[in-house]
DNA sequence: TATTGTTTTAAACAATTGTTTAAATTAAGT
DNA sequence: ACTTAATTTAAACAATTGTTTAAAACAATA
């Protein structure tokens, strides 16, 4: 078993599980207790109080999160290998942390949350040169017109969306476990080629809107 | 006011809104009670508990949900144009409900639910005829061969996505309101482009994946 | 071993939860 | 107006919530 960590690691690392699956208003003091083999005292023992455990977790969550995207676009590629390889880790990433996604926007979404500071993450991606690196490929007609935004959610719903959605396609198309993940493999393949074709038409066109 | 309104159908309209924004868990009876301008009595004398009330408006808010997607299938238009329908009118759905696809897939996420049987969704769209529809043009070489899954993931994923993230990449790339729907009415002819052009390509190749 | 400080426990706290009670009010039919 | 039924209210219910207390168990150091 993992009884080789502290007490303190054990908690954090059952809450975050917990957290993560259930979101905050979705579990309780107690069964944040009982899923690390503690009991509540212990938790606000090391963590104050349950809002302070959540916030702690969610904080590491989020930097998880952009984490190997942002590694991505450090690396040395061309665009269109660094759109590739993104999508590719992407999907690497959540097939690991299927739940992550839902959880993030989930906690975002709920308004008496304390608002988590996001703005850093983008100045690290624009210092990796992947702008410039976009801008000169759109000049030289290679790439398509789409700003920051549009390419953020091209791939992030392209990406997370199936792993989000997992409960409600499944059962629309009554569909099992392996059978989903299947699909989650195929789309993979789908989802590139289809952005990367997007992003990069083959026919040059001199005005691409 | 909205005072011409029953109690029972005061409570029910309000109750959507709560839940819908806050999920099951993330409300009380109370809370549903005042925002309808009732009391928690009122609720239970009409809904019997929160969770029979809940079950209720989840029912209602999936039918909603399928409903504009079903009526485009049934809609006599070529293939491709009613794909084109289909987003349309899936970000124009969205832009009245954003928060009803996040809603879904939360409350499908719990495991301790009780399971909604969505199974006869799928046969009231596989009688419109558009698989018929499909499987001609994929003969024909028109249409990639990508099966129904594949679409359904590509279309929701690109549709939905851009709504349910809308906290996380306003924060992320710290955009106001107004900013982010300008970005989303962008990106639903982007999309648009995007799905048709991958799904129908012009240069026709004998062999489509 | 005695004395620290740290960790763990069981029990309790007040507040909030979903739900029910029983009385009060309103409406409807005679 | 009287009776019955339907609606609404305020209060209460037991259970659960997040949090705290105070004592016990443990570890480290002298």
């Amino acid at each position: 078993m993992a009884s080789s960590l502290s007490t303190e690691e054990k908690i954090k690392a059952a809450a975050k599980q917990v957290f993560i699956s259930k979101g905050f208003s979705g579990c309780t003091s107690r069964e944040l207790a009982k899923a690390s083999g503690m009991n509540v005292a212990l938790v606000n023992y090391y963590f104050r109080s349950k809002n302070k455990l959540f916030q702690l977790i969610f904080q590491t969550v989020m930097e998880e999160f952009f984490e190997s995207m942002v590694s991505v676009f450090s690396s040395d590629l061309p665009l269109k290998e660094k759109l590739k390889f993104l999508i590719e880790r992407e999907y690497a990433f959540l097939s690991k942390h299927p739940e992550i996604p839902r959880f993030i926007i989930n906690e975002l979404s709920r308004k008496d949350t304390d608002l988590i500071e996001l703005t850093h993450v983008l100045p690290v991606i624009y210092n990796t040169g992947v702008i410039e690196q976009a801008i000169e490929a759109q000049k030289k007609g290679e790439m398509r017109r789409v700003d920051m935004v549009g390419i953020t959610l091209l791939v992030v719903s392209n990406c997370q969306y199936p792993f989000m959605a997992k409960p409600l396609i499944k059962n629309l198309h009554n569909l099992s476990d392996e059978q989903y993940n299947h699909h989650i493999e195929l789309h993979k393949g789908m989802v590139s080629e289809m952005i990367i074709g997007y992003l990069f038409p083959t026919e040059i066109k001199n005005e691409l809107k």
